[in-house]
DNA sequence: GTAGGGTTAG
């Protein structure tokens, strides 16, 4: 039973909530399940079931023993004919010896299946097997195998089924090559069930290449294999496409009748490829042969029309259903998480329990809209259902507070967790840079480093922390930098990414370059990065050229690529081409612009005059002009003198934004410039009867070297740096550096 | 009778 943290029992006490009724009188680990269908007598408890039997004289034997041991549920009854057992000498029997310990290893006490094995005086392979089953690590597991073949053990396919099945983390390919040439040496090769565990775990792994190999090598296939196959091959986004193939030369050449799995795991391959037109065929081939009522087949068809954003077709795929489980639930809360609550009482209504991987659907449900009280009412659902101390929950419950706003409430989960994972760490550290608490990123990350291994999202959030921080931490970013590097994740598309935006706007874009050039796949992402950083240098033809390139290596560009395209047409006055990238947005890339494109058209036409042209575009705007599409166009009219457009927008920014100074101070240098002197001071009297500010513009400058930081602020008409007389002069004289050779330039040409 | 292979949700 998981004991509630302290700090969490108190918010429990405090905030009832009100959202769900759950009374927790049966909690969820201990509702019973049927365990009588195994047991020839009606009964309840497996122990009264032997005494029923001892009582009508029936011999208890060994097989009576394991069934008993097999319907036990909970470690009471498991104990109580762990005892009955010893006292009638069953103990003896290997069998009974075997299924103890698998019914201990199976509650969670490994060390009394431990104990038991100890005992046995002639362990068989079985008993070697079923302590196999309890190791927790890739490395004992294959400690153990080493050792039951050291002990001469006669291996037998279990050993590796059951070794290979363990499933963890990418990085043991290691043991997976180990217990292969290990079954190979024990001349268990071309066994069907270890070949499948083979193709398996090299999958899980991400070693599609020596699946394909094993399954290749193969003398005989079963369903089973090629569904690994399948399955292995639609986890690797690079070989969906593979995965579809395979599955149409086992229909089609192998001739095989596909299963409920092998129609799953095709889909699989679907929810993540671009093109839905295959797996909407599959749908309808699965409708045909009836698989589509496999509570299975259905779950994966909601997902695959979930991630192709049809969201409807997913939800009448769930209304559809006869059979739910608790995965057609939770995705059903992913979809729509604005009733992911209400959701979450129909689920319990239907009697279906949830499971952690349910509360961190019900958790993500949460928005920055919702109140913090709100999110507290989730918070106690998962106290109450003593699932706030699951790990997977535990992060989002960081997320979730991080996300409203209050990192009192994500460090109260972080410092009751017992076992932090990085996945903690990371939702500390993009939970304090996403709330502007740079420093204290910075400082978690710092910590993370000493108790995890950081990964791609670590660095993801540390270095868009060092990139928004006021101060520059280039020196700390350079040595993340380095550890990026020496971890290999340098060719990961985000970490490239965030490096590249860092480098590029503390300035340092010949870094950003490099990076790009480093980094080994080039993806949306990465591509985007780079001509983002040259859009905002303003090199245009290095944003084009690089665009071209982008296109012609089959990458499609989105959203914010394009905006960056914009943007250095914007800077550079290169309206044709602007408006010719515009229009392949919705032609060419069925791209829907956002209203930061229209804004970027405005200013782009604006700039070069076309004034009648921006306020078209203006006008086209979805939901109305933004801000900065306004600022744009007053800007222009500013420039260009147009004043009765000027007036026009700068009366409808200061409706939108009363107290901000922008529209006023353009305003009134509109009236100043037409020598209407009395409207410029008329504004400049708004502003100051409705309390408006100019705001005060701060630039800094680093001088510091590696080791330290030498940070100088500036604003305008700012004489309180100590060298101000020294730094004004030099600025003087660099200006009228700058005029004669602009001069020069002119004169040149 | 005791151990083992393919399966969807974040």
């Amino acid at each position: 039973m998981r004991v509630q943290p302290p700090q969490q029992r108190a918010l429990l006490v405090r905030c009832q909530s009100p959202l769900i009724n759950l009374k927790p009188q049966q909690p969820l680990e201990e509702i019973p399940q049927r365990i009588s269908y195994l047991w020839p007598l009606p009964t309840s408890h497996p122990l009264d079931a032997i005494r029923a039997r001892l009582r009508a004289g029936v011999v208890v034997d060994p097989i009576a023993t394991t069934w008993a041991l097999k319907c036990s549920i909970g470690a009471k009854t498991g104990t109580q004919i762990h005892a009955f057992a010893t006292s009638t000498g069953l103990c003896s029997s290997v069998a009974v010896s075997n299924s103890l310990m698998s019914f201990y290893s199976k509650s969670g006490c490994f060390d009394s299946a431990l104990k038991i094995f100890s005992e046995i005086t002639e362990p068989n392979v079985i008993s070697w097997n079923t302590i196999l089953c309890g190791f927790c690590s890739a490395d004992e597991v294959l400690r153990f195998t080493l050792k039951m073949r050291r002990a001469g053990v006669p291996l037998d396919p279990v050993t590796f089924t059951t070794a290979l099945s363990f499933s963890a983390s990418l990085r043991d390919i290691v043991f997976v090559r180990q217990l292969h040439s290990l079954a190979v040496k024990s001349g268990f090769e071309s066994d069907l069930f270890v070949g499948n565990s083979l193709i398996t775990a090299y999958s899980r792994r991400a070693c599609y290449g020596d699946a394909r190999l094993v399954f290749d090598e193969m003398e005989e296939r079963d369903l089973v294999s090629w569904n690994a196959l399948i399955s292995g091959l639609s986890q690797d986004g690079n070989c969906l496409a593979e995965a579809i193939k395979v599955f149409i030369i086992m229909v089609g050449c192998a001739g095989l009748r596909p299963d409920h799995i092998s129609f799953s795991s095709v889909i699989a391959a679907c929810v993540h490829d671009a093109d839905i037109r295959f797996g909407r065929q599959i749908h309808g081939s699965v409708a045909k042969v009836g698989h589509n009522v496999h509570v299975l087949v259905s779950n994966v068809l909601m997902s695959m029309y979930y991630k192709h954003d049809e969201v409807d077709n997913a939800t009448k795929i769930f209304q559809d259903m006869k059979e739910r489980n608790v995965i057609s639930w939770t995705s059903m809360m992913s979809i729509h998480p604005s009733n992911a609550v209400s959701l979450f009482n129909n689920m319990r209504v239907d009697g279906v329990q949830p499971n952690d991987v349910t509360f961190v659907a019900l958790i993500y449900a949460v928005s920055p809209d919702h109140s913090l009280k709100e999110g507290e009412m989730i918070h106690c659902i998962c106290i109450k259902t003593r699932f706030s101390t699951e790990v997977n929950v535990s992060n989002s419950l960081i997320t979730m507070y991080a996300k409203l706003g209050t990192m009192e409430g994500a460090r109260m989960i972080f410092q009751e967790m017992e076992y932090k994972e990085i996945v903690t760490w990371n939702a500390m550290v993009s939970g304090y840079a996403q709330n502007g608490h740079f420093e204290e990123a910075l400082q978690a990350y710092s910590s993370a480093i000493q108790y995890s291994e950081p990964n791609q999202y670590t660095f993801a959030s540390v270095i868009s922390s060092i990139t928004s921080a006021e101060t520059i931490y280039l020196t700390y970013g350079q040595r993340c930098h380095c550890r990026i590097i020496k971890l290999g994740l340098n060719t990961n598309e985000y970490v490239a990414g965030t490096l590249i935006h860092m480098y590029a706007k503390r300035g340092n874009i010949d870094e950003s370059q490099m990076t790009f050039d480093e980094a080994v796949s080039r993806s949306l992402v990465s591509w985007t990065a780079i001509i983002s950083a040259h859009a905002k240098h303003g090199n245009f033809e290095n944003v084009m050229t690089l665009f071209q390139e982008m296109v012609s290596s089959n990458v499609q560009p989105d959203h914010i690529t394009l905006l960056a395209v914009l943007t250095a047409c914007c800077c550079r006055g290169m309206v044709d081409v602007g408006q010719e990238i515009f229009d392949m947005m919705l032609t060419q890339y069925r791209l829907e612009p956002w209203p930061e494109h229209y804004a970027c058209m405005v200013d782009m036409l604006g700039k070069a005059g076309k004034l009648m042209e921006a306020e078209e575009f203006l006008q086209k705007i979805p939901n109305g002009p933004g801000i900065s599409a306004l600022h744009s166009l007053l800007g222009a009219c500013r420039i260009h003198g147009d004043f009765e457009m000027g007036k026009r927008a700068a009366e409808c920014l200061m409706k939108m934004e009363p107290m901000e100074s922008g529209a006023y101070i353009l305003l009134s240098n509109m009236y100043a410039h037409t020598g209407d002197w009395e409207n410029s001071a008329m504004v400049r009297r708004w502003m100051k009867k409705r309390g408006v500010k100019k705001e005060v513009a701060f630039s800094w400058v680093d001088t510091g070297n590696e080791d330290a930081l030498n940070m100088h602020k500036f604003s305008s008409d700012d004489n309180t740096h100590p060298l101000s007389e020294q730094i004004y002069h030099v600025a003087e004289s660099l200006g009228s550096e700058i005029v004669i050779l602009e001069t020069e330039k002119l004169l040149e040409a």
